[in-house]
DNA sequence: CGTTTGATTGACCCCACTCAAACGTGGTGG
DNA sequence: CCACCACGTTTGAGTGGGGTCAATCAAACG
């Protein structure tokens, strides 16, 4: 409420050049010069806060964004009005793509604590994708990976027990924190039960039960939103990503 | 095995421009001009015969395809062994984008009956990408709207129940038909019931069981693959793809 | 024809959902 | 500072949807 400090936003802004994100992000592979133009695009927005969205689901696609820092999630949502959660988003993660469709986001981003956005205009996007072939490979590149996510996710909620579900996601969560050279043993999940259980196609009683099931079998230590992880190795059993040692001598 | 009439393969190449699927590929919206460049690069292979695979997951990705004839699944599989299939392709639609993530596919493609693919080289569409913004722009449609079709995906595998996705596939497959011009109450079904099974995240003896009490309710006919719809607002209904009017008033 | 593969049907059971209540914990106002 | 409320989370008890197992049936194939 005070503005003691009245503060420029241009100031703040941060190139992707020194972005400690860029090896994650969109100019991951890029050339200096390639990475600068791009960099003349980008828009730092105003902070999103806690339950704000940045697209809802039919909004014209006006940018794609890049999570700079905090998390978001994206959710699709049903005819008879049920959501499902389709992605944690955390900083360096590219969303948005959806809206290349046909121009409309056919899912809604809300800020799950307070974030900072970077944007990427379409229109200037198309523009400069013309005349920078390392952008378009950039960004088939990005589109790539996003169609390979969901395969994953497809195979949990089609195939996976609730218990081989949470321990993949708590892995999942572990592996992007290590990505990001922060304690991968130990994190603190942004979002609530509610927003996991969704993930994960289970109800919150579930998730609470396995989460009380692991700590007591002391895998992994449960404080409120905090985890931290106690043997991995036994949590990749439990999510079935054991590696081809143990299935070769079963068969 | 008989050879009497040698052909010659060159002789059976379809132009895009001669393609009845046109509207519903690749060259959807180009202009005649771009359409011809891109012909010029389109490969039309030998037909893949059922159960031959297209690509394997973990394969270079050396090109992408589009179904030209016949049908296609694409399939992911866990380290644990077991598969889930996340699409039937239909003529017209494209697959293979998964290896824009690292120039390695992440999942297998089988033809599910006798499919004739086009192929579309990975080199040669980059170069051509390069010159052709039109096609570009197509390429980020196409890979979008992947993405939103995944999204709905995971809506289903993750909130709806057994009759939910039955109804929704049936649905589904009745909208693809209508949108090339086939009979869309009437149609056959490519897949076995173990992959129909497979791909809704159910047994194969639920899928059988629904089958059976949909017909009972006389609102499809089944024999054996061949499917009819003898009620599409009641199969909606089960979809719970019910438009805005019957759920206001429930409120 | 027998054989094989795919589909159906029935009986049984279990995992995860639902309903319900208790339990922190954090925020708010007196 | 404490009492209060609201919300998220946990825990328990009971149930049902859909999975598993097993047998039968039908069609396709050699």
């Amino acid at each position: 409420m005070s503005n003691l400090t009245p503060i420029n936003l241009e100031q703040l802004k941060v190139s992707c050049e020194d972005c400690k994100l860029r090896e994650l992000c969109f100019p991951q592979g890029m050339s200096t010069d390639d990475m600068q133009l791009l960099d003349k695009i980008v828009v730092q927005r105003q902070p999103l806060h806690k339950n704000e969205s940045l697209y809802h689901d039919g909004d014209d696609a006006q940018a794609i964004y890049a999570v700079r820092s905090g998390s978001v999630k994206t959710s699709a949502e049903s005819f008879n009005g049920d959501e499902q959660i389709v992605g944690f988003h955390l900083p360096g993660e590219i969303i948005g793509l959806d809206g290349f469709r046909d121009g409309h986001h056919s899912c809604t981003a809300v800020a799950l604590e307070t974030s900072s956005i970077c944007a990427i205009p379409m229109e200037q996007l198309e523009e400069l994708c013309k005349s920078m072939p390392g952008l378009q490979k950039q960004m088939r590149r990005v589109m790539g990976k996003e169609i390979s996510a969901e395969h994953a996710m497809l195979l949990m909620l089609g195939k996976m027990s609730a218990e081989e579900r949470l321990a993949t996601f708590l892995l999942s969560f572990s592996q992007r924190m290590e990505e990001r050279h922060w304690k991968h043993n130990e994190f603190v999940l942004s979002m609530p039960r509610q927003d996991v259980a969704n993930y994960l196609g289970l109800a919150v009683e579930t998730v609470s039960r396995l989460f009380a099931h692991y700590q007591n079998a002391g895998i992994i230590e449960v404080d409120r939103r905090r985890i931290g992880i106690l043997d991995v190795m036994r949590l990749r059993r439990m999510a079935g990503t054991v590696h081809a040692e143990k299935i070769a001598h079963a068969k």
